[in-house]
DNA sequence: AATAACTAAATAAGAGTGATTTATTTATTG
DNA sequence: CAATAAATAAATCACTCTTATTTAGTTATT
């Protein structure tokens, strides 16, 4: 029945909190949650040292965190000098969350353990988004979704995270989707639906943010802690990590990456979502008379697009460059994820691609980031949204820290 | 003695800590400091209730705060029900910070007191930077800089803070150096050098990040809690504040807006600073035989520049419109802020203009920011370099929450 | 192989700190 | 004088830290 919005409630503005006991305690927690996620395995002493808190503090936070089971130990280490270490790692079975993600042709449903592993998943496809029919599948899957789990688990679902386009009642001519159907976007609060068929949290976010959430949390990578996403699906949109966490801004809507000026092929300025994205490609293919379903039907093969695919991504590496370098401008990100609803080998290539732009452009004063491939797949959106409740509720961000109870 | 970089540290990978009762404390006292400071005036139960704490947690924090002497009580409010309120508000006299300011023409070096009104101030002129003068200024100023304080208020100094511009080396031409004394700022370490002459901690920042911390901390605006920050001098650059604290990045080179690109007369893309800074005005003078001087010399009266500065104005208002619209593309900043060093009228101006030139771009899918004159006035670097020790020990940011002994 | 010395991990007990709760005092209005 | 609001003292509670102890192993010596 909660309803609340993912990490910064947008419009609130949040006062600034003091700090008790319990707020320390719960961040603590979180922080010993966080490491261990990043890290994996982690043996007390490794998290005391990584902390500064002391050995004592540790093993008492451990022994709660075990307790819940949120974490689970392993098998001690022996072999060295003294008592044998208890390597200990999340259990997966701690606690689990719902993603929903809503496209252009298709909706997600998945189930995913504290580890991020796919518990179940179900899929509907349509010619174009309806609420109502979304509400419905919604409505009929929940109780579905957690009869997957044993028994004693199903109390251990922590909340609904949805991911869609924000504000998709913009697009209904690029959707292809009656006026009215889309309208209907409008009126109806798909959280607030979502949030009274049950009494789990929910929380909505952009969809392309929420991918860059699930790269963050799930994602393989050398505990980054500042990088920008892009994800290229039918518009674009990304999202943006400082310190470690999600910023989602102010509104809720930092990374409105689709909106970036960069220059267009007549040199007047154009939006980077009219150059990156897959409808560009999809007019391309429109334009010479060729079908493009096979995009959104066959997402994991493309090979009858070649030469339009070769063109299409030397716009989008081109607009992407433009729009990095502009970032790096304004934060010093380490590192560029790039992702999006294409073949794998077409996203490597346009990670190559947009390396070889963003050369070519005037990088004076600025460190080059690395430009990096994302590495969560193809629910990385789905997953990010059931990202959300576990983020909330199980990880440190900037902002969480002293507001517990 | 001790060096430290101002806000996070580039380069080293801050550790997430742990937190316990004295890092508590003290975040609920620099809370407590920073809403003073923002607020005014506060009486204790406004701050109980912003804060969420207890009426009696408050009690004590605030009168350890009025021992320390950094908060005073004013005169009780009567008037009303029950026992009379006691206003609370920064004590001036709470502590001191020195701050200094290199620039293309002149340093300026100032002693400012907890609520930023200048106490002291030194300048020196030059026809370009050199590290030794600026050494010896700075040396045979600090013993006078205290003076102007009460002897028993002399030990309240809490530290220096530098503003430079970002490797000042790279611009041995533009200012106007021989290469030879440019290339002795590569090897001198000017932080050190400061930091060996007292025993006061030492930070070094960036100017124009220097000057947008100033405006955070003393400008008058209301509570703004995301803005970028544009300065236009010799050069430009800028700052960022989310949530209500300066971010300087992983390297401590975030903001470094000059190298954004824009698009530029002929097409093709330049950078920002090729078209909004002062370089450029003086520029556009020297090309029709107009000696710029009094553009540093009378930095309040441009008179006679009238036409070139209306040219001036027109390219630069074009190029921050354009950064501006790919700032807020990323994040999604209410407001920007632009100061420089200027006439105020011209700043005035140039606002309009920006205004003007941002309306005029594709703003689909953004919510257009506002857009303010700075309020710090023309020391604002100098000022903003001494927030950099006040910042650092008594304001709460993002990062700091939880890492005191 | 048996034993002693050493080391590291884990944790129990007690101390210390700081926020909260409860109760009381103080100052003022009506 | 009753009602009310601000301020705070005392008692309580929650959490981390320090110190000391236990446990379980390795390494060196006999």
């Amino acid at each position: 029945m909660a309803v609340s919005s993912g990490l910064n409630e947008p419009g609130t503005l949040q006062q600034l909190r003091g700090s008790n006991q319990s707020g320390m305690r719960a961040y603590n927690e979180r922080l010993v949650l966080s490491l261990v996620r990043r890290h994996g395995v982690l043996v007390k002493t490794e998290i005391a040292q990584m902390t500064g808190l002391s050995a004592q503090t540790i093993s008492v936070i451990m022994r709660a965190l075990e307790g819940e089971e949120l974490l689970k130990r392993g098998e001690p280490i022996r072999g060295k000098v003294g008592q044998p270490s208890v390597p200990l790692s999340i259990n997966g079975d701690g606690a689990f969350f719902i993603g929903l993600k809503v496209g252009r042709r298709s909706a997600d449903l998945v189930l995913i353990d504290f580890l991020g592993c796919v518990r179940h998943a179900l899929h509907i496809g349509y010619a174009y988004p309806e609420p109502d029919a979304i509400i419905a599948f919604v409505r009929n899957a929940l109780a579905q979704m957690t009869s997957v789990l044993d028994e004693g688990l199903r109390d251990r679902v922590a909340g609904i995270g949805i991911a869609m386009p924000y504000q998709l009642w913009n697009w209904h001519e690029e959707i292809g989707a009656p006026r009215a159907v889309m309208d209907r976007w409008r009126r109806i609060d798909l959280r607030s639906e979502i949030a009274g068929m049950s009494s789990y949290p929910v929380y909505l976010q952009n969809d392309a943010t929420a991918a860059c959430a699930a790269e963050l949390i799930f994602g393989h990578h050398g505990a980054r802690q500042d990088f920008i996403y892009f994800y290229i699906g039918t518009f674009i949109g990304g999202g943006i990590v400082l310190n470690g966490s999600l910023y989602a801004g102010r509104s809720g809507n930092a990374g409105a990456l689709g909106s970036m000026p960069v220059p267009g092929r007549d040199g007047n300025s154009e939006q980077l979502i009219d150059q990156a994205s897959l409808m560009v490609l999809e007019g391309m293919l429109i334009a010479d008379g060729i079908d493009p379903s096979p995009l959104w039907r066959t997402p994991d093969d493309w090979s009858g697009f070649e030469v339009h695919v070769a063109r299409w991504l030397t716009v989008v590496a081109r607009g992407l460059a433009h729009a990095i370098v502009a970032s790096v401008s304004i934060i010093d990100f380490e590192t560029v994820v790039l992702d999006g609803g294409m073949p794998s080998a077409v996203r490597e290539r346009l990670v190559e691609e947009t390396r070889r732009a963003v050369l070519a452009l005037d990088l004076q004063g600025l460190d080059v980031p690395a430009i990096e491939a994302g590495t969560v797949g193809p629910i990385a959106r789905a997953l990010g949204a059931a990202s959300l409740p576990l983020s909330d509720k199980y990880l440190i961000d900037q902002h969480t820290l002293m507001r517990e109870a």
